[in-house]
RNA sequence: GCCGGAGUGGCGGAAUUGGCAGACGCACAGGACUUAAAAUCCUGCGAUUCUUACAGGAUCGUACCGGUUCGAUCCCGGUCUCCGGCACCA
């Protein structure tokens, strides 16, 4: 062995001897328990950022880790590969976003690869290549047949710098996701999948995730926000359609004092024709379109709105309510028209206090400080019911289950249940994703392109200038076709698929990716899904993680995924930090993998990443402490490096003669238990590394004593257990050190030490004698004292305890063997 | 505004079931080695304080105030700060 530790040789080595034993290739074994373990693959911008080695780092320990136990591991790598970027370097730089992909996937897999990441790379996957795309577009078809796959016309959120629609998802606050330019409304035809229809499946088998982060479950939960309430139909006086409304309070039915059509609600221009108020009305609607969709969705925004000229009727006291247009109510939510109840609504108790309409109350907080003809804001808990005729003195709450029976027995309303959560609009005017497989014909209408004919191929005679309808419409070949039905003259679709649905299943097609039969293998499938373990950053709580259980439900509805949901457990990563903020090229703090790959080597910048911090929190990046792992590297290197052959040829044995090979015995037991624990139970990286670091101080403890005071071959086997536990985190060195007392074969399939319980526990214990619940003194017992009497009466024996006690009355004792005791006393 | 989460040395963090607060590392200080420096090895390292000193002892200390308990970083109530999500969803 070297006596110095040359890292960039040592990791070219053992990188090209991986790749030339195939050491990662993975088949389906049925004797096996599998495990399938995920990180989030990445977009092929180019260049490896530190997210990405965070990311993959805290895979690759757990691949490791989890083979090493006997596990059949299945862990994939491929490319998320559609995407706005490249397509801007064609309209920039004139290169084709094909050609510009691909070599970024190249760059990028090399990367990975310098990183010594344990990929079966023999199922890698790009979803910008035919034959993944061609399976999106069989996926998107099976959509279509079962009426979940829809096109229509809507007010659409647009981004103008991007040219296309986003989805609600992609919209945050009121800017578009990805360039932070403003969205505007635009109304365009385009296609959606039926998300809306799983809602309810989605909310509900979140209950089925224990192994996710609550945290991520409740975003979700509200993202898809459920209520529970009832429609109502509200006569229009003198007309007859009537105004259904969307309402979670039925029991406040008697304190409506107005009526809100949201500004777009078809009936309000049919309404107000005759009304009188066609002025007002008009520059009501003028001066909403003036402002801009964050504009007008702004909380602060002061409420607002005008009188139509029309009265409804409320069903349950025939009283005649004025009809308003106003800038709070939502289209796109429940029936995009409200029954007010100034009383017990903070926002119609605003509006109303402007407008000077009534607000009657009809719950009765029963709360004296409060007064009920003179409320200085709504009152929206529960309570009593009051002016609310045969309802009067319910509890308020009961009262909405009695109105909505009500409702349905006369016909009135019925119970609904309203969700949030949108369908998904999946149209992009983009070239540079997955073509919608879809061909619109005069006669037949909107006909899905046959399944032979798959994949719709991008064409290549298009035209990039960034503005306008979807590049595909520039290729004098790709529009026109004929009906897949009927033969006749037809053309297809020319919007290609929102990139997230490549990354809706991307994680079923790792497990037979090279098939090109089907999308995959449903009995290859059923071996590898679910995934056991999926990794990837909390900013895919939302999106890419609720359209992933979309699709695997639907997926799992036409019987080709076998399970319901398809991420068991879930680890989000925390963001990688450099002073305090996100690195990024505008702030200048970006620390590049690469450069430190370079200086210190893959295996200091994966130890410093896993030891800095726990992975689910934010990492802040430091320069002194990559020295620090490196140093620790170093350390270990040197240890073996240096061994004398006495003990590097030793036959390895638990063999335990002396006092000081027990304690190496008992830390290298103590380390093997908690490395395992740490790692496999608990994701806690962080310990695992410190608690290797424990163990080779304590072998360079062992190291500087006389000779003979450890058995060579207990040493012996403590550097092979520290070469086996250090293989996850820093595997070129540890199969380095493994090579270097003696081993040939590679130690990736070497077993996972395990701990021997005889040597977890020493004979004496220190316990900890407390009086009155402060620490006074530290005493040594036998550890085999579990009988709390017997270990209170051995304390108490102690001289040293019997000195405290001196002067001083038992008046308890508490004991806990093992560990401490507390001695409650008084003066005597 | 609503809903979550978090506040521990100079810093990153540890304390797994209510039982020794600060493991491990970074930074810093001192020492050994060296002509010297780097590297390496060893030692110290929460605050205040007592004791002539050695050794040791005392008090305080996990954002703040209070509670439960023999015992609280951990449980309960309240306050403050920071972070994240949602934001007129009727």
């Amino acid at each position: 062995m070297d006596q110095q530790y040359r890292f960039s040789e040592i990791e070219k080595k053992w990188q090209e001897r991986w790749e030339k034993d195939n050491s990662f290739r993975t088949v389906e074994d049925p004797q096996r328990q599998k495990f399938y373990l995920l990180e989030m693959f990445p977009y092929p911008s180019g260049k490896l950022h530190m997210g990405h080695v965070r990311n993959y780092s805290i895979g690759d320990v757990l691949a490791r880790h989890l083979t090493m136990r006997g596990y059949n591991v299945l862990h994939p790598m491929g490319w998320d590969s559609f995407g706005l970027p490249a397509e801007n370097a064609a309209i920039k730089h004139g290169i084709h976003p094909d050609i510009w992909t691909h070599d970024n996937i190249k760059e990028m897999r090399e990367q990975l690869k310098t990183l010594g990441l344990s990929y079966d790379w023999n199922r890698e996957v790009a979803t910008c290549d035919p034959d993944y795309y061609k399976w999106m577009q069989w996926i998107f078809i099976q959509f279509f047949k079962r009426g979940l796959a829809y096109k229509k016309k809507n007010p659409v959120n647009w981004c103008p710098a991007c040219q296309t629609v986003l989805a609600n998802e992609q919209v945050v606050d009121g800017a578009c996701e990805r360039c932070h330019e403003v969205v505007v409304k635009k109304e365009l035809e385009q296609w959606y999948l039926k998300i809306t229809d799983y809602a309810q499946r989605l909310l509900d088998d979140l209950e089925q995730l224990p192994g996710w982060p609550a945290k991520v479950k409740l975003m979700q939960k509200n993202w898809i926000g459920r209520s529970v309430g009832a429609d109502v139909d509200f006569a229009i006086e003198g007309r007859e359609e009537k105004m259904r409304i969307f309402t979670t309070r039925p029991d406040t039915l008697y304190g409506v004092t107005y009526m809100v059509l949201a500004p777009e609600h078809p009936l309000v221009s049919e309404l107000v024709k005759g009304s009188g108020q066609e002025k007002a009305v008009a520059a009501f609607l003028d001066q909403l379109q003036h402002l801009s969709d964050i504009d007008r969705s702004a909380t602060t925004l002061e409420k607002e709105g005008v009188f139509i000229g029309r009265y409804a009727i409320n069903p349950m006291n025939n009283e005649r309510i004025p009809i308003y247009i106003a800038n709070y109510v939502l289209m796109d939510y429940g029936t995009g028209a409200i029954m007010a109840v100034p009383a017990h609504d903070q926002r119609d108790f605003e509006f109303a206090v402007k407008y000077n309409i009534p607000i009657p109350p009809v719950i009765d907080p029963g709360d004296p400080e409060i007064d009920l003809l003179n409320l200085e804001s709504a009152f929206e808990a529960e309570g009593t019911m009051i002016n609310s005729g045969p309802f009067n003195g319910m509890n308020s709450a009961d009262a909405i289950e009695a109105f909505i029976e009500h409702l349905e027995k006369e016909g009135l309303g019925s119970r609904t249940i309203n969700f949030r959560l949108r369908d998904w609009l999946i149209s992009r005017q983009r070239y540079w994703g997955t073509p919608i497989p879809m061909i619109h014909c005069q006669k037949c209408g909107w006909v899905p392109e046959k399944e032979e004919n798959l994949p719709v191929l991008l064409p290549t005679d298009v035209e990039f200038t960034g503005r306008g309808e979807s590049p595909l419409a520039s290729s004098p070949t790709f529009r026109k076709t004929e009906c897949p039905l009927c033969g006749g003259p037809a053309e297809r679709e020319i919007d290609t698929m929102d990139t997230f649905l490549d990354s809706s299943w991307y994680f079923l097609r790792y497990t037979d990716a090279k098939n090109d039969k089907a999308a995959w293998d449903v009995a290859k499938a059923n071996y590898w899904m679910p995934v056991d373990q999926y990794i990837g950053g909390v900013e895919h709580a939302i999106l890419h993680l609720m359209y992933a259980r979309f699709f695997n439900k639907f997926l799992y509805d036409i019987g080709l995924s076998p399970t319901v949901e398809p991420f068991t457990n879930l680890l989000t990563q925390g963001m990688v930090l450099k002073d305090g903020s996100k690195m990024s090229k505008s702030k200048g703090n970006v620390v590049s993998p690469e450069e430190i790959i370079q200086r210190y080597g893959a295996d200091t910048a994966r130890l410093f990443i896993l030891f800095a911090s726990p992975p689910e929190k934010e990492l802040e990046w430091s320069d002194t402490g990559v020295e620090g792992s490196f140093r620790f590297l170093n350390r270990v290197y040197r240890l073996v490096a240096e061994l004398p052959d006495s003990i590097r040829q030793a036959d390895s044995s638990a063999q335990i003669v002396t006092s000081d090979d027990k304690e190496l015995a008992h830390v290298l037991n103590q380390t093997i238990a908690k490395v395992t624990e740490d790692i496999a139970e608990r994701m806690n990286f962080n310990t695992a590394v410190s608690a290797i670091m424990v163990l080779v101080n304590e072998l360079y403890r062992c190291r500087a004593l006389p000779d003979g005071s450890v058995s060579a071959g207990l040493f012996h086997l403590a550097i092979e257990d520290l070469a086996l536990m250090l293989a996850p985190f820093v595997p070129h060195l540890a199969e380095e050190l493994w090579e270097g007392i003696g081993h040939s074969e590679s130690l990736y399939r070497e077993a996972w030490p395990t701990a021997d319980p005889a040597l977890l526990v020493r004979d004496e214990v220190e316990i900890v004698v407390q009086l009155n619940g402060k620490i006074k003194e530290k005493i040594k017992v036998a550890s085999d004292l579990t009988d709390a009497a017997a270990f209170a009466e051995t304390v108490l024996a102690n001289p040293k305890v019997q000195a405290l006690l001196a002067g001083q009355t038992v008046v308890k004792t508490v004991p806990v063997p093992g560990k401490l005791i507390n001695i409650v006393v008084k003066k005597e």
